[in-house]
DNA sequence: CCATATATTAGTATTATACTAAAATATTTA
DNA sequence: TAAATATTTTAGTATAATACTAATATATGG
């Protein structure tokens, strides 16, 4: 399934944010920067997509969600490591993933990745497989 | 300035198809599978972008355009590279980076062509660097 | 000059994004 | 519990990019 990229943003944003206790519609327009009624919107098309869930106003991301979140993540990490590994700075690296990670080939990253040695982690120390 | 999807193909099926004599908007619009209309509005925002002209009806890429061009498909051969280099097929490398080359940040791009040892061609022959 | 080709304009539609303002629901607290 | 506050949802509007049909204008060729 295809996402745009605030709908990408927003993946990430719910992921990396729920580890305590999962987040509401409210806590992700302040996350993500934008109103609430743009936040529903958003959330209206990742409901849809069958990526989130939302139970009681938490929302949370459907295990599908999770998968699409770990595609994208390690898309980004082992993209930033090869291109770190080519000197470019591993800030620069990030955001330059950032506006790209979302629509690369999953196929085409996990043959980088093992090119580069399967590396566990990120340049900033973070996983490549995320849980 | 930056570009969309459409805007980047246009501006390469405009380079790769103006070796003979230029070409006119039903040219194009034929090329990009578009009607005469859409191809209407999507030239005028490259025109206002600064990145073709028109003259007499002959559409060609001004100086900024040709830049716009070189940069876009010096990042498409590069990573084109990089890929193939870690057993990515050639043609998967060149659709995958067909939908992000444009997104791409010079300066990232320049330094991997330089780890990779500034090859002069991508894996279909073409130069990383276009005249 | 006429016929055909080409380009332009007008109008409509969709998707993604984002806002304000109002209304409906929840939640908290006095 | 009722009132106050917070949160969510709905409605309406807007913009940009994309793309279409249909009509009109403008070239071009014979």
């Amino acid at each position: 399934m295809d996402v745009t990229k605030k709908e990408r943003d927003c993946i990430v944003v719910i992921h990396e944010n729920s580890s305590g206790f999962p987040l509401r519609l409210s806590d992700i327009a302040i996350l993500m920067k934008i109103k609430p009624s743009t936040a529903y919107e958003l959330l209206n098309r990742l409901l849809s997509k069958n990526i989130i869930t939302k139970e009681k106003g938490m929302i949370m991301l459907t295990s599908y969600g999770n998968h699409v979140y770990s595609e994208i993540i390690t898309a980004h990490r082992t993209m930033e490591i090869l291109l770190t590994k080519s000197g470019v700075n591993s800030d620069i690296a990030c955001s330059q993933m950032e506006k790209i990670d979302y629509l690369m080939d999953e196929s085409s990253i996990e043959k980088i990745l093992k090119q580069i040695g399967n590396p566990a982690k990120c340049p900033h120390g973070k996983p490549v497989k995320p849980a």
